[in-house]
RNA sequence: GGCGCCAUCGUCUAGUGGUUAGGACCCAGGAUUUUCAUUCCUGUAACCGGAGUUCGAUCCUCCGUGGCGCUACCA
């Protein structure tokens, strides 16, 4: 399996969106599986919607999704002078030829006649005709010829398409302009950049006939089509801004790690033969097989996006976790700056703690907030639950007498101090604990109790108890 | 309008000419005599419709229907 080629080409329109990461990642995929190489192209020959800034934010996302690119990038806007060869190339060869039809021309002759498709008035112009036209300084785009027949290609992931070039239009080569259209300068860079297996989105299985028909015109070698189902909303829509987040880079300001990312865009359309869901890159790879991609399109389910995330987050080191949620903590003033070694300790443990209950590094900072400060407010839910009469100050304020009383404060002791206390006044343990939690975290939920306040320490938790009384219940 | 692609639980999917149609996420219920946003267990839920082929179709064929895509001097 020498001379694999792939490549990904992003028009820089926008940031790398959810769509657009999945191609790269399955051009990626299949490259490293096979030793390939994978590069990148940058479509940018459309000049009014092309931005500069996109190309580094989507190299950025790249990056990010930790796929490297092998060679420099082809920027299809230094091309300019291949696509004109390229042009008289088929211009010589009668593959295609030039049209003086202007846009208003044809416009107001589909409309007259129903018909879509070019009337190829052009084609049959001879050559002093074209001659003419051109002397005088006429506007003329090049279109290519297409010949009867039918075109096929056997996609390695849809099987045979076979459509009858009837139906293909005189498209359009160069325009009148002189820029490539997309068609065209496709088919001459890949070619260019000797790229074996294009694998792109399904959106492009109607492109492709036009396409095969240009490397037959070219005389080239005709690569492998792979075609990838397109993205949905839950709607079943294409996916778009009113579905959420859509773009790669909000993902990982979310505070999602890269692998989650990479891994359910790679398993959304395509589950590995052994049912193993949660996969690093590198098990991606040794699975990755193109025919096994779906056919049918795929919707992106933020629930279980959000559970792959999670199982990543679960199978962390908790140094590695700590990398990425230091910054988060520093932004949200939960700490100050780098910690000594033992606030990082500190840290560590409470990841531990707390990793299997989040989905993002954003939460350990929002959900997690009362390892490092106070809570501020209390959960409306679990007050009206847990403390919504006096009664419970007067339980928790012996409670709180109980706990300064202790020598040890280690889970151990608390927790029997705790039972102890629920025994006397013939209450249920719960009815300390659930209050006692909402004090010390402001939260109903979270991690084991007594082992929550032993690593708070005594001097937090009394504080926090205290506060709590002064505060608790909440009046309407 | 024309052409193309697709169609199994709500979502992602496995699968077969005869299966109790399997798994994952979600959801629901239960357990962990403290919670759940942890962990474990259980459960609900699907073959788009109609013909045809066949002893038998979710599976094969055809026709519908629906979704999506292409049909630009966009990419």
């Amino acid at each position: 399996m020498s001379d694999i080629r792939v490549r990904f080409a992003p028009s820089p329109t926008g940031a790398l969106h959810l769509g657009g990461a999945r191609t790269a990642i399955y051009n990626w995929l299949f490259a490293r599986a096979n030793e390939g190489q994978f590069l990148l192209r940058i479509e940018d020959t459309d000049t009014k919607r092309s931005k500069k800034e996109y190309i580094e934010q989507i190299y950025e996302s790249l990056r990010w999704l930790g796929m490297s690119w092998d060679e420099e990038p082809v920027f299809q806007s230094q091309r300019m002078a291949a696509y004109q060869q390229a042009a008289q190339e088929l211009l010589q060869s009668g593959s295609a030829y030039y049209c003086f039809c202007t846009s208003e021309e044809l416009e107001a002759r589909r409309k007259a006649s129903g018909v879509y498709q070019y009337d190829r008035k052009c084609r049959s112009l001879s050559e002093t005709e074209i001659n003419t036209h051109l002397n005088v300084g006429k506007k003329a785009a090049i279109r290519c010829n297409v010949p009867a027949g039918t075109t096929e290609w056997s996609d390695c992931v849809y099987g045979k398409i076979s459509v009858n070039n009837d139906e293909i239009d005189d498209f359009i080569l160069l325009r009148s302009n002189g820029f490539p259209t997309y068609q065209f300068a496709v088919v001459v860079d890949d070619i260019f950049m000797r790229i074996s297996h294009v694998i792109r989105g399904e959106d492009h299985i109607s492109n492709t006939p036009k396409q095969i028909l240009l490397y037959k015109a070219f005389g080239a070698g005709i690569p492998e089509f792979a075609h990838l189902p397109l993205l949905n909303g839950t709607d079943g829509k294409r996916l778009s801004k009113r579905h959420g987040a859509t773009g790669v880079d909000e993902y990982r300001d979310q505070g999602y790690p890269a692998e989650a990312v990479f891994n359910y865009l790679a398993i959304l359309g395509w589950v590995p033969k052994d049912g193993n869901e949660i996969l690093k890159p590198a098990e991606l790879v040794q699975r990755f097989l193109l025919a096994d991609i779906a056919r049918k399109s795929a919707v992106f389910d933020l629930k279980k996006f959000d559970w792959v995330s999670n199982e990543h987050i679960k199978r962390m080191e908790n140094a590695e976790i700590c990398r990425h949620i230091l910054p988060i903590l520093i932004d949200n003033h939960l700490i100050s700056a780098e910690p000594d070694e033992s606030g990082r300790q500190y840290i560590l443990k409470f990841i531990d703690l707390m990793k299997s209950r989040f989905r993002n590094f954003r939460q350990f900072a929002e959900l997690g907030s009362y390892f490092f400060k106070d809570p501020e407010t209390y959960e409306d839910k679990a007050v009206r639950k847990n403390w919504k009469e006096t009664e419970v100050n007067r339980r928790m304020a012996i409670l709180l007498d109980k706990l300064q009383q202790l020598e040890e404060f280690s889970a151990v002791s608390i927790e029997s101090t705790v039972r102890e206390l629920a025994d006397e006044l013939d209450i249920s343990a719960g009815k300390l604990i659930h209050p006692l939690r909402l004090a010390v975290s402001g939260y109903s939920v979270g991690p084991g109790i007594f082992e929550l306040l032993e690593f708070l320490g005594k001097e937090t938790v009394l504080r926090r108890i205290q506060a709590a009384l002064q505060r608790l219940p909440v009046s309407e």
